[in-house]
DNA sequence: GACAAATGATACTAATATGGTATCATTATA
DNA sequence: TATAATGATACCATATTAGTATCATTTGTC
């Protein structure tokens, strides 16, 4: 089981390095040659960021992309919203029978307890706090 | 993101059956009545479990399946393992570079964090203490 | 204006994991 | 010996994740 897929950590990766030349826009080529992520699938993963306005884009020749908010307010959280969707580990309960018996319910609170903790871990991790 | 799979959770369900029950032997036709599972998935289910010692089955006419193992030594821990692998949240960290750049190892201990305290919670999950 | 270098939009394919089915062999009991 | 059960095993279906390809549009430079 996977906390982070591919296209978060790759996300992640991409932002931190645009946050680290902020003075430039950063094309795609660019981050291939540091990152060494496939050229098209990267391709995608900016500009689902840019459309969920996290990045801005500027096409044409020396375009790339930048910023669109301050490290500080971008969360892990944010991320994995966008690419894996809401966070919620207990999905084949709540999905099905609202409460079938007993002991579903003493782990369905047991689960929520730890998905609680998990959220609220996470929400602390910021691109600047990866930054230093 | 799923914290438990179909196949745990049924396994789980159907344990918790059998553990209702541990004057008599349970057959796969109980509990596919009961618990409303897929015939043919419950019992490479229980068939699983047995091999891995947590169920003993009897065959033949009357046969079906008994606790191998007292329900506060069965841990939802050993259901995950069993169905779904080690617990592991970090996987692409691990998995390519150690340690590609400074901000991959401050999340990685963030995220082993994490890790250690939902492996502990959930250890504290025994199918004894969802009988209650 | 033509060309090249960039992103935008979008559709497609591949690989893997999960969920489920089917069938034949074997065993035990009445 | 018929029947009701599990054992072993191979297969299929679906969903998710990972990745590719292509054409359109924009923009800077000669």
């Amino acid at each position: 089981m996977k906390l982070i897929t591919r296209n978060t950590d790759y996300a992640l990766r991409s932002i931190c390095f645009i946050a680290r030349h902020e003075e430039r826009t950063i094309s795609v080529s660019e981050l291939v040659k540091e990152l060494k992520i496939p050229r098209s699938f990267l391709r995608k993963i900016l500009q689902i960021l840019t459309k969920k306005e996290i990045l801005k884009s500027a096409r044409g020749l020396g375009g790339g992309f930048l910023l669109a908010v301050p490290t500080r307010k971008i969360l892990l959280t944010d991320l994995i919203k966008i690419f894996q969707g809401q966070l919620n580990l207990n999905e084949c309960f709540f999905k099905k029978m609202p409460c079938p018996n007993m002991e579903k319910c003493i782990l369905r609170k047991k689960i929520s307890k730890i998905e609680r903790y998990v959220l609220r871990e996470l929400k602390t991790i910021t691109i600047a706090s990866l930054l230093g």
